[in-house]
This record gives C-alpha cells, structure tokens and sequence, in this order.
DNA sequence: GTATTTACTGACCGAACGTTCTGTACTACT
DNA sequence: AGTAGTACAGAACGTTCGGTCAGTAAATAC
C-alpha cells in the first residue's frame, strides 16, 4: 500500500484515507455551510479531483453524518459520565458545561458543523433530535439544581438551560485553537472557567 | 393596480410586493440556510412561479442583502441610541443587551438570517463586517464598565462581550413569537428580564 | 513475474441551479 | 375604446450540482 503521492508539481504528499479526507471536508463545510460547499471546493481543498473523493466515500452526505458523529458522540457520552450523574445537582450541572467546554474545543469544527445544521435531510434531521434528547438532558438537571435551592427558581429551567448552552456554544464563532500561544488564554481551562464563573456568579461585582 | 390575485382553486390572495415577497423569502432562508433555499423552495412557499419572482426582484441575493438590512439597521442603530451612549457604563451595556433582546425578538427571521451567514458572497461578507462593529461597540462598553469597577475584572471584556451577545444571540434558536399566550413568558419583556438577571448575576443562590 | 489491490483521474451523466425571454391576463388611466 | 403598466406563467438558457464509470500507474501479494 502506498503511503505517498507525487503531486504534478513533484512535492510528496502522504496518502488519503477517510479520516483525513474527512478533516478537510469538515473543514470545508463549517467554512462555508454544508450546503454552501461543493465539490469543486472539496477537491481544490483536498487536491483530490472529484472521482478520487468517491474512492474515499460513499456520498457528500456521508461525510455530513461522520463529521456529525465526531461532535455527538462525545456529547451524548458525557451524559453518562459520573461527574453528570452523581453528587448535588449545581456540580452536575458545573460539569456538564466544562465538559462541553472542553469538546467545544478539543473538536471545534466538528462541533461547528453540528450547531450549523438546518434539518434539510435525514442525516441533519436526526443530528437534531440528537442534540434535542442532550438538551433535555441538561434542563432536567438545571431543574434538580433549582429544586436543591442551589440555583435561583424566578428563572425558567428550560429556558436557563438553553441561554447556558447558548452562550457556551457561541464560543465557536471566534475560539481559534491554533495559535498556542495566545495571550488571550495561558492554559486550555481559562476558557471553560470563565464561562463557568459568568454563568455561575454573572457579570457584575457585588 | 391590482390588489389581489385569484389561485388556481380559486382562493382569493393579495398580489405580492417586494416587502411582502421578502418576508416569505426570509423565512424560507432561515429555515433551510440562504444556500440550502432554492428558487424551487422560493416558489412553494411564495406560489408564485420562478419568472414572477424575478418581476419583484433582482437576484437572490438581493433578498439577501435586504433580509440582512432589516436586522442590522436597528441592530447599528441601537449603538447611537441615548441609553447606549450616556450614564454609567453598566447602565450602557444593559441598555444595548435589553435592546438586543427587543430587536431579536421583533425581527426574529431576519436576525436569524444574519447570524446564519457565512461570508460565501460579497454581501454575507459585508453583513459579517457589519457585526464586527457592533461586537467592537459593546467591547468598549464592556470594558468602560470594567474600568469604572461595575463589572469584574477578573474576566475579559472581549470575551464577555462575546459571550454575552452569544447567550443573546442562541435565543433564535428556539424562540417563537407566534403563542401569543405563551405560558413561558407572560410580558414581552420577560424574555429580556431574565437574560438581563442572568448575565448580571448568575444563575447561583447566594 | 503475474495477479490483485490501492489511490487516483478524466470524461461523462441527468438533475437542479439561478436567470432570462416571450407572452398573456388583468387593471388603471385617458 | 385605446394605451400603458402591472403581475404573473411557461419554456428554455448556460452553468454547476452530486454522482458514475472505465481506466491507469504504482505498490503489494503470491
């Protein structure tokens, strides 16, 4: 088996397998919208031609449904985790949005795709009901919180949970891991304490 | 002029406007992405035909351009505003989030259309540069009330800031003006009270 | 040294895309 | 009654879409 390429220009380029065809195609999606993204740009990506994708994959699609299944996969596991389960609710809730976090984060683009999805197909429409059943999840433990007396009960829970994960996930729209060094951030764990002391104690000084 | 048209069953409907086109476009857009809405879709939703559509308009994207118009001329305008621009800082920003708030739930379609965009076209483009702006607005606001000690400074005032406008901006994603008897919220402005409750201060009992 | 497998390509397909053109029914004005 | 303008529809435009297929060059297997 192969494990390079001769590129027409002469410069090596290791081999396609799906795994990092399918980086780039994820890359390519939350760049432009699964829908907004064809194959030419694909290929011009990739440096494959078009017939050279299919020999990776099955259909534009399927590549949709892997790249969901990266972002979901963690977030649906992280439900069952003990942090999620066990202890007084306010801490189950803590964890929760760090974990989220922390896959944020650790899978930007994947989870990006995710939080783009409209419900056009199939593969999209049950990408939703995935992240609906997650959300449920969340908002039954906001409500065991605000039953504990731990979080304030003149707010909604449903509604707490959403606005929570709302602003957790809109940290996809600038977080930008690259650069290591950023002054914006010394260590991985700034991001998620920052959230959790917004959401925990607010904005303003008492 | 004609004011209305008869349908093939016979139905009464009133003829269409550019105004009027636009809305149903915009909702169409917002429910499928602007890439993912085809002049097909367009079509079903409006009933007209491909051709009559095109005696309203210009180009698809010139529904774009003015479903994007309608969120950012209030949403821009809102920064010059005497309660965005006089009194203390703190005062400011809740200003600017309550009139985030007020704007998104008024022009729900179109302020989803705007968050959907992906810089694909000059327009969307555009539009994001348009944001840009208004994120730096509140930024400096954010940071003046860090400065005059009202908000902490233990946080970044770019990154509240977005994170702020994040948990504002999620609010499209499951909020529907239509129950007007809605037993989630009694008051218009009860949306706006407990996104304003919860970023100030936190969803903890303390 | 031949057969098989892997990685890839160019040419092509029908369908759908945004858009244009020609024509028609109807209304408003004179 | 005649003219002009509005609001539409049908058919077709060239382009791009996702997808197929027959084939090739190189590596691996036997």
């Amino acid at each position: 088996m192969s494990t390079e390429r001769l590129l027409p220009s002469g410069e090596a380029r290791p081999t396609y397998n799906l795994e990092r065809l399918l980086d780039v195609a994820v890359q390519v999606f939350t760049e432009r919208g699964y829908d907004g993204a064809s194959f030419q740009h694909l290929s011009h990506a990739s440096g494959l031609s078009k017939s050279s994708i299919y020999h990776h994959i099955e259909s534009k699609e399927q590549l949709l449904r892997l790249g969901l299944e990266k972002a979901l996969e963690p977030l649906m596991a992280s439900t069952t985790e003990t942090g999620a389960t066990t202890g007084p609710a306010i801490d189950r809730l803590t964890y929760l949005i760090r974990r989220n976090v922390e896959i944020l984060t650790d899978r930007l683009p994947y989870v990006t795709l995710l939080l783009g999805v409209h419900g056009n197909t199939e593969t999209e429409r049950w990408a939703l009901e995935q992240r609906r059943t997650y959300d449920r999840f969340v908002a039954d433990v906001v409500q065991d919180a605000i039953d504990e007396g731990a979080v304030r009960n003149d707010v909604d829970a449903r509604t707490t949970a959403r606005l929570v994960f709302g602003m957790i996930n809109s940290v996809r729209e600038w977080y930008r891991p690259d650069r290591g060094s950023s002054p914006q951030f010394r260590a991985p764990n700034d991001l998620a304490d920052q959230v959790c002391t917004l959401l925990l104690d607010g904005i303003r000084v008492r």
